[in-house]
DNA sequence: GTCTTCTTTGTAACCGTTTACATGGAACCT
DNA sequence: AGGTTCCATGTAAACGGTTACAAAGAAGAC
């Protein structure tokens, strides 16, 4: 029958085996239960053995074997995150904070970005999966329905970020993306502007793109401010698009005065094509973004927009998945704030 | 004595336990070796039984626990990329050619930042490290001996990238940060220009930075012109802080005509601050950066770059690593070459 | 002092795969 | 036909931890 698998154990002298919870047992006199308690579970351990253990663990420069720590506890104290693209650094400040906030708790960040393409998402939460985590972060709501089954087989916590849904099933930690499109648009009616030009990201792929191109809709609607197509120009989120986008909207629309923009990215391609084509901002056009990239900030002028604490939403993310995890409460949805933040980029209208 | 863990298992209705290797054996009328080995190494199953096992596993929506075929086969299919931050999007590229290539390897990829802080680097490391990982990516050449020291105890493949580094014992795939420097600093010699300032990254902490800047004043001083300590400045890698950065550069060294920058997030704030002040770029100031970021050729005048091919080496550095691990021969460096791309932001002296 | 309760530690089963070795049959020699 | 290879498959022992349960000892109650 089977084998006894070669690899140097204890007393066979050869090919010193790397040290494990039995090597760290035997220096401290004590049993591999009570050496994984004083680890994992100090308090349940007296104080004396503790130390004891500590100290010879330490000496052994021991380093418990995640696999078989995972596949005994269940747990692989790994988070998935999952984002559209790690191009432009939307992320940068979430994922930052997100990661602190893992760390501290002892896990760690799996990541992987699917270039805003649907079908690599589903291809991406598998390949997580079959890389065990423990939970998941995904950017908005709007998905593969396979996507929320795979998680919904498997029991796995997750949690939606960059968005605010008041209802359904999914526990998010975001803003409400709408709301910021409008107030953006809003800002740019009460400056009297009438005029005004929209250059969105990809919405029929990207909730949070359509919801803030449909905010600034419905606040123009409101105040009976047109949106005609020709002042509309859907582009990906990247400087040489956006661009293309303002260039293209000055041709076909150039009575407008002003132009909101998805996204800090679009709004910084814009401001350069605008300066390109020598019409003066915010004097002759206004331009606002949105999520507050600090790169838009320097920008001369620094373009204003739509302010979002990703740091905080980084870590409130954390704090839903550690929670949740633990068994603990976790409230089902959180509302990042958003504030409008007016910079030079922005002003009255020609006269 | 001991207990039976409760979880309802074949028989036992309860709890409908997941799908395991067992579940699939039994549906496709095979062992578990069998199973096991139609989805790892088809080519050793009968081309019916492979069948059969592969369809069992589809309909049963099998996913192998990452943890126990980790732990039973003593891979975990991950490797950790340790990346000094993830802020600026200068490894954007590389990381997406590198999960790219990980990915059709059947590797997932953790990610860890560390603001360009040895110490957090270190504890990073340790993080992946006990997070299980098979190979580790870092930057750059320089670092605590103490995580070399990790890594050669625990035999754990990694590979320097961002550097090339001609000889030790560290492989790499990466490119000559002082030939690009000195390369930037030659191109500014050939224009005429005489007044040369330097704006450069922190170099105590990191040695891509240190060898760009040694690039260029061995460069300068082969050619016999000075740089004196008011025409350089040291300052980490934002855009407020380069913009800080040349503003007290034309404070202090008013005559310089053109100003070499560590990277092109420097050479970005570089340039914003030079029209902030009026300072015609490229007639009054040349500005040359490093690296080949997107926003770099968008900008107004466009920049002059030392370009790097970075998704190449996201490849590179992948191919080496999965090379090691499946035993097969990889050159221990490999040059990724870089190249000059002259645009706007530079031009002659003033004459 | 005895009984009960609580705390600390040990024993060994179990987590769900992979894989070394055993086995049996087909193919290939001579 | 008998013997040798080779290939496909099964059996069951690891992999290296965690943890349910048992047991022993300490503390507290009366």
């Amino acid at each position: 029958m089977p084998r006894t698998r070669t690899s140097a154990k204890d007393q066979s002298g050869k090919t010193a085996a790397s040290v494990g919870v039995r090597q760290v047992a035997r220096a401290a006199g004590v049993s591999t239960a009570t050496v994984s308690r004083a680890l994992n579970t100090p308090q349940r351990v007296s104080p004396p053995i503790r130390a004891r253990v500590l100290e010879a663990a330490r000496q052994l420069n021991y380093i418990p074997d995640p696999a078989a720590r995972a596949l005994a506890s269940q747990r692989s104290y790994r988070i998935g995150a999952l984002i559209p693209t790690i191009d432009n650094s939307i992320f940068a400040g979430f994922l930052e904070a997100l990661h602190k906030r893992l760390r501290a708790a002892g896990y760690n960040l799996l990541l992987s970005s699917y270039e805003f393409d649907p079908k690599l998402e589903l291809e991406e939460t598998r390949a997580l999966l079959e890389g065990g985590i423990d939970g998941l972060i995904l950017a908005g709501e709007e998905r593969d329905a396979a996507l929320y089954d795979m998680l919904a087989a498997r029991r796995l916590p997750y949690v939606l970020v960059s968005i605010y849904v008041p209802e359904g099933p999914h526990p998010c930690v975001g803003y409400d993306n709408r709301a910021g499109g409008a107030a953006a648009a809003n800002y740019l009616l009460d400056l009297g502007h009438r005029e005004i030009g929209m250059i969105q990201g990809p919405t029929t792929i990207n909730d949070r793109a359509r919801l803030r191109a449909q905010g600034v809709r419905e606040a123009l609607e409101a105040r009976g401010v047109p949106l005609p197509p020709e002042r509309v120009v859907e582009r990906p989120f990247s400087i040489a698009d956006s661009r293309a986008a303002l260039r293209h909207l000055v041709s076909s629309a150039p009575e407008i005065t002003a132009v909101v923009c998805g996204n800090d990215v679009l709004a910084i391609g814009a401001l350069l094509e605008a300066q390109a084509l020598g019409l003066a901002v915010p004097d002759r056009l206004s331009i606002v973004g949105y999520d507050g990239l600090e790169l838009a900030a320097q920008m001369t002028p620094p373009i204003t927009t739509i302010d979002v604490h990703t740091g905080l939403m980084g870590r409130y993310a954390g704090d839903y998945l550690l929670a949740r995890l633990n068994g603990e409460f976790a409230p089902q949805r959180t509302r990042i704030e958003t504030s409008l933040v007016v910079r030079g980029s922005s002003g009255p209208p020609p006269a």
